[in-house]
RNA sequence: GGAGAGAUGGCCGAGCUGGUCGAAGGCGCACGACUCGAAAUCGUGUGUGCCCGCAAGGCACCGUGGGUUCGAAUCCCACUCUCUCCGCCA
């Protein structure tokens, strides 16, 4: 959310950053809901101040009888006009909320313009594409041939987009999310966090997800909680309305959840494999950091992600995303993207963002600079650390033996009995 | 699911027979005094948001939402959450 005093002040940055992003909103309205807000205010506060004085001329008993009577007469009336009033207020409040809500973050000024993926600009890349000496398989066949990888029998649980890992599948994911979490706890000083899968409408529109993108997530029937889809919007709302110290900035959490995407808009996109799923498993960095520091920390989170790859022995590149593919949130943001062999093309297994104080002033999370001082909004990060089903895709394509096994990436051969790969049984 | 207790400022905690309560007291913190310096001690100060604005000022906020009243932290109703006990249960 941006601070209201700066759109008034500033309208037409807010202007320039929805048309950068692609992220329209009824901005005019909002300036209009502004003013006679501002004006109506000032007249209920006007007979509320009366009231107040009056009342209290009351409670001191001064007024006789009649007086006395008259004076209650009038401020009821009053009271009655200011409740009035009020709920007037507070439907102009409720419609600027909701518009509120739904202006974009500014871009930050490293962020090159640009519309699509095609605007993207690579910043760097690692490894090599593998050379096969025959046709690399996609990972959906590398698996069922192996028999890791169920998704008729998925269909038939449950439906299209979901996905039954079986045998050496199911224990390469698991050994995917506790490589990741220990990488991330024991070298680059991350906490770990375990939080809720399902959580409140009100931490969903504290990191952004609501009301905008009602219609991406999932919503349990008849109750107010949403399947959280991804670990980003427990872990930043475990810190919703408080006042963080200083020294204690900047936190760093690693959370590994299951994560659910209705995938509204998706159809036809991916319909095939691990690439696009109703349900993943996903470890999360999540960082709440101090403003000032908030673009060396989103380096610092990118290469914590892209290590992963490099102990994975994954080839990927780092990807500036433009100004339109930034996302509603965003202020600046990077994606990794991983090296698919059977379809020849870097696929997004990461994605890493600084959101400024956009989701900090959403969900009031602030920091006291000095003791004694006013506080103040956090800057908020995060990032994939990386999608689980993506990089099993991307181990059974880019590992695949001509044989039909697969090779198991030394870093993950402790938590294989030091098997070396998989083979179909 | 049943019964009861509670929710107050950065934290703890009074107030809850309606007005003198934005709210005692303590802790914490800031500044000052004392000191070579520090601790201890003493003094002063210290919530958030909004409106107006040169300044002064005003309004709102005591879990959330309603109600009663000239006036609500205080009374009434509903809801949410926390804790205790009982039941059920992985």
């Amino acid at each position: 959310m941006l601070d209201l005093k700066f759109v008034r002040e500033n309208p037409d940055k807010v202007r320039e950053a929805m048309e950068l992003k692609g992220e329209p909103a009824d901005l005019d309205h909002l300036l209009e809901y502004d003013q006679e807000r501002r004006a109506l205010l000032q007249e209920v506060e006007a007979l509320k101040q009366l009231r107040n004085r009056v009342s209290k001329e009351i409670g001191q008993g001064g007024l006789r009888g009649g007086e006395l009577d008259q004076k209650k007469e009038e401020m009821r009336q009053v009271s009655d006009k200011i409740k009035m009033m009020d709920e007037q207020l507070r439907q102009i409040e409720a419609a600027q909320e909701q518009i509120l809500l739904r202006l974009p973050n500014l871009p930050d000024a490293a962020v090159p313009p640009g519309k699509d993926e095609a605007d993207n600009v690579e910043v760097r890349s690692w490894g090599k594409p593998p050379r096969f000496s025959f046709e690399p398989l996609p990972h959906w066949e590398v698996g069922e041939r192996l028999g890791i990888l169920d998704f008729p029998r998925a269909g038939k649980i449950t439906g299209s987009r979901f996905a039954l890992y079986r045998g050496e599948g199911a224990r390469l994911e698991r050994a995917l999310v506790n490589f990741m979490l220990d990488l991330h706890t024991r070298e680059h000083g991350y906490q770990e966090i375990f939080p809720p899968f399902l959580v409140n409408a009100a931490s969903m529109t504290g990191t952004g997800q609501l009301p905008k993108f009602a219609e991406d997530a999932f919503r349990v029937e008849g109750t107010d909680y949403y399947l959280i889809p991804t670990a980003e919007v427990p872990v930043t709302n475990l810190h919703r309305d408080e006042i963080l110290e200083a020294e204690a900035l900047p936190l760093y959490y690693v959370a590994y959840s299951a994560c659910f995407r209705a995938e509204a808009g998706a159809h036809g996109r991916d319909t095939r494999g691990l690439i696009r799923q109703h349900q993943f498993n996903k470890v999360e960095l999540v960082k709440f950091v101090k403003p000032e520091h908030s673009n060396e920390e989103l380096e610092k989170l990118v290469q914590d992600a892209e290590r992963v790859l490099q102990l994975l022995g994954l080839p990927y590149r780092v990807m500036l995303m433009c100004s339109g593919e930034l996302g509603f949130a965003a202020a600046k943001k990077y994606d990794l993207e991983v090296w698919l062999p059977s379809a020849g093309v870097y696929r997004e297994i990461s994605s890493c963002s600084n959101f400024s104080d956009f989701q900090a002033r959403r969900a009031g999370i602030r920091y006291r600079p000095a003791p004694g001082q006013k506080a103040q909004y956090v800057h908020t990060l995060n990032g994939s650390g990386v999608a689980i089903g993506r990089t099993v895709a991307a181990i059974l394509e880019n590992y695949q033996q001509e044989d039909g096994s697969v090779v198991i990436p030394e870093v993950l051969r402790p938590y294989f009995n030091g098997r070396s790969h998989i083979t179909a049984p």
